[in-house]
DNA sequence: CGGTCTCTTGACCTCTGTCAAGTAGAGTGG
DNA sequence: CCACTCTACTTGACAGAGGTCAAGAGACCG
């Protein structure tokens, strides 16, 4: 059995950390004792740049956020989203520059923690390293799935992929209180992540509501029947390594 | 200034390595030291599968290769490559279940060394958990790129920053010898390395050709002008993460 | 030297992009 | 509570990149 994670500013990291990661209750505190400050971002706002070296590690508190990739051409892709409890940037511990840019999708709050803290805990407490580890190896197994989305799926599977995956990843850190009430993007940034146009994007959610897979009212949009949706998608969810504890 | 890398059968795995990371004589030595064997597939054969578990860790000795998914519709997706050096799969020792495909693009010759043997090694020597880690970090800012590949370059520019990609990364670790002579890919391959079907690489390979920048001659592909490929693609390597020394 | 697997090519189709104009929410200030 | 404005969303007409189908030509292999 789990040990139960502690309550406090750290929790929600722990949380995503111990739904895929053991972590005895020294560790956790250990973790919880991180000494960090918070910091607010605006939607939009960079959070890092590409280019950028960072001495810090953020973790979402809050809100969502973003990795994205330009071309020189104009052409900007979103190539990873994370939710509340995520930490941002592991990679900086071990890789000099930044390889892309780091955005807000909404207003979030950040945690931050100095990334020689950071590295202090994870020299000293094997289970962590691991544990970042692990999160550093899902993050890119949802890359490849994202790969095949991108690839192999038209507008419509691609779309409904992506909530489904959203729906799923909510799922594992917030337990009880916040699932996917409302999408929290715009059709433009849907069409970032989608490699679509935001006007096929508005086509798609259109045809995605006539088959009763997605609710509407006014702007919103929320998942109306996740049946339904990953029927369209073909979703598995192995890719997203839930449960991977004893592994 | 590096110490050079000691030759013998590990020896092109530990120039991957080095390309990225710095070790020490000792840390080289514990890794040429280490029990293995050695295996050959040939061309299309699978290595490892979706949903399997693996007590191996498999590098890349001589030949190419490449992991893969698939839709149920029968969409298929090539979603990395991975060329001589290269180790294979690093993440079995973190989760527990392969969650693709991998598969030999040519014959292939594999160095198999017990996952166990690989944990001891990269419990006891920090450096090399370290190097290990960057080189995950880099396969999943790859990964990356290919996203912005995938979901916002046409098809010309797409098959350029391939072509481009691969030939930079055997440059890394095969300075002398063994360069892009030939792409090693059918066009099929090419296809579903791409998202695009194989009469249109057919078609953009005539165009890539027309432009001088790719010569072709009976069913070969090579390189004819990277200078003319880097312009298309609108290439830039820093996503390679290539001379992260001192980082 | 026959068989098989790629590659080529042309005709045609369709999904998604482009352009452009109009509508409707959400926020702001009066 | 009502303008006003800004942004996001809608919609239709049209364009174009890339997909599909199918047949034929080359390569490579035993």
């Amino acid at each position: 059995m789990q040990p139960r994670p502690m309550v406090g500013t750290l929790d929600l990291f722990l949380r995503k950390l111990l739904s895929h990661s053991l972590l005895s209750t020294d560790d956790q505190a250990a973790i919880a004792a991180l000494p960090h400050s918070r910091r607010r971002f605006d939607a939009n706002d960079y959070i890092l740049r590409e280019g950028d070296q960072s001495d810090a590690c953020p973790i979402l508190l809050s809100g969502f956020a973003y990795r994205q990739k330009a071309t020189e051409e104009g052409g900007r892709q979103i190539v990873a989203l994370k939710i509340p409890g995520d930490a941002l940037d592991f990679q900086s511990m071990y890789v000099r520059t930044i390889d892309h840019n780091l955005q807000a999708l909404t207003p979030v709050d950040l945690i931050i923690v100095a990334l020689s803290d950071f590295e202090k805990l994870v020299r000293s407490r094997p289970a962590i390293a691991r544990a970042v580890i692990v999160d550093i190896l899902i993050e890119a197994s949802i890359g490849r799935e994202w790969l095949l989305n991108l690839g192999r799926r038209n507008a419509l599977a691609r779309l409904a992929h992506l909530l489904c995956e959203m729906h799923y990843r909510l799922l594992d850190t917030h337990a009880e209180g916040l699932d996917l009430r409302d999408v929290p993007m715009t059709q433009e940034q849907l069409a970032d992540l989608l490699g679509l146009t935001p006007v096929h994007i508005n086509r798609t959610l259109k045809e995605l509501e006539r088959r009763g897979a997605v609710a509407r009212h006014g702007r919103g949009v929320r998942i109306g029947n996740i049946v339904a949706l990953r029927a369209l998608a073909n979703f598995s969810d192995t890719y997203l390594h839930r449960n991977n504890h004893d592994g």
